[in-house]
DNA sequence: CAATAGATCATCT
DNA sequence: GATGATCTATTGC
């Protein structure tokens, strides 16, 4: 379950790798929404972002943590937040590392395997908190990042 | 605690 | 050649 991502805009966001344009790395931007644009960052991260505007606009969600709810051996009420693991997924590079996602991935679609993400029928009742986005340096006061009001799985 | 440093390389100027 | 949508370890108070 997805609990932070921020909001990466066009050309006129300057903190946004298309606000260059169509570069080497960058024409997944400009496609149609829906697909993966992975990037490698400070030589060892890779980072998730799903294209989210119409084909030739620019823009995209960049997701920054989740809170696991497979693949762990022990299991945890969601009532009681204490226990549950903080570490494993809340960060864009961690949160890569633990899916096993890396630029092998850019530009496939998030709607069928093996990238096919899970959907719920029902959202389970939470409050949205947005505050600026983190790690920029343009555009630093643009309200785009939005996470799970409380959430223990969030970064930071 | 908070602040800083170091790792490490693809991408863009 | 500089920088960066990060993370961890280490230093300092």
């Amino acid at each position: 379950m997805i609990v932070e991502v921020e909001a990466y805009l066009g050309t006129s966001d300057l903190a946004a790798h298309a606000s260059p344009g169509i570069t080497e790395r960058t024409p997944v931007l400009f496609g149609p929404p829906g697909r993966a644009y992975v990037y490698f960052i400070y030589g060892m991260h890779e980072c998730l972002n799903v294209v989210a505007e119409e084909e030739g606009r620019a823009g995209c969600v960049l997701i920054r943590a989740l809170e696991p709810l497979s693949g762990l051996t022990e299991m945890y009420d969601r009532r009681h937040w204490k226990g549950r693991p903080r570490g494993l997924a809340n960060g864009p590079g961690k949160l890569t590392q633990a899916l096993g996602i890396t630029r092998a991935q850019y530009g496939h679609r998030l709607d069928r395997p093996p990238l096919q993400v899970r959907q719920w029928k029902t959202r389970p009742e939470f409050e949205i908190e947005t505050t600026p986005r983190i790690g920029i340096t343009h555009c630093a006061d643009w309200p785009l990042r939005f996470l799970w009001k409380g959430h223990p799985c969030v970064s930071r």
